[in-house]
DNA sequence: TTGCATAGGGATAAATTTTTCCCCTATTGT
DNA sequence: ACAATAGGGGAAAAATTTATCCCTATGCAA
């Protein structure tokens, strides 16, 4: 595992945030389990551009930080389930409202991003 | 510059906002510029732990990202400021309730990052 | 028997972001 | 002449995150 290099700053809530949610894929991971999207299959085929090694990676930390928990069932083929911890619902409200202030400028943020993502 | 070789996604609220946010002194900035802390060397000085030339990166982007605006006074030694723009301050009230529930878990979050970071 | 689906992991490469180092602007004061 | 101040930026290195590739195992279907 990568050891990481330059020490973590944990001094205010942002931070604190920032530390569990930061990650390509966590955040639409957490939305989606929450929408009941349970499996890693199922979750893969939700974010198609994602690899499959990072969402397993990201999967593995977002239970490390107790917002999800993993269910195993000891079948063959494999079956697996994750669900939101108690914990991890009370993000729910926090990511919907990143995204509707995404939704609600649509619009225009398409517009800037695409202006300066071609200059 | 760097030339992206991975297209950016813009398909929901979730991947818009993660463009204009996404940075990893950006939030900071713009909370410390929405708390009056409008010159470079001050907000140099609130954020130590970032190397002066990515801030200025990052203010360039937020700048182009039209969340906040320059304002570069025609003296010397030279003086400038920044501030939110309309657009910029309606990120205010999100970024509060990412601070909030950082603060609220406060202490859970430490002790779970923290017991993650060591193994 | 071959191929597909399920879930996961190691090793390594590539992409991206952040840091470090050094230089430049112009004026004021020593 | 020279340092101090305030703001910026290029180039390359380091740090970090993601992607790619290959391998494990089992049961079911064509």
């Amino acid at each position: 595992m990568y050891e990481r290099k330059i020490p973590l700053n944990l001094n205010c809530g942002l931070d604190l945030i920032a530390e569990v949610l930061y990650g390509k894929w966590k955040i639409r991971l957490l939305w989606f389990i929450n929408e009941g999207y349970k499996r890693p299959s199922e979750l893969q085929r939700k974010i198609p551009d994602a690899s499959r090694r990072v969402l397993n990676i990201q999967l593995k930390e977002l239970e490390s930080h107790e917002l999800i928990s993993k269910k195993i069932y000891p079948v063959v083929p494999p079956k697996v389930e994750y669900s939101l911890t108690d914990f991890g619902r009370t993000l729910v409200p926090v990511i919907a409202v990143l995204g509707n202030w995404g939704d609600e400028h649509e619009e225009k943020l398409r517009a800037i991003i695409l202006k300066n993502s071609q200059s």
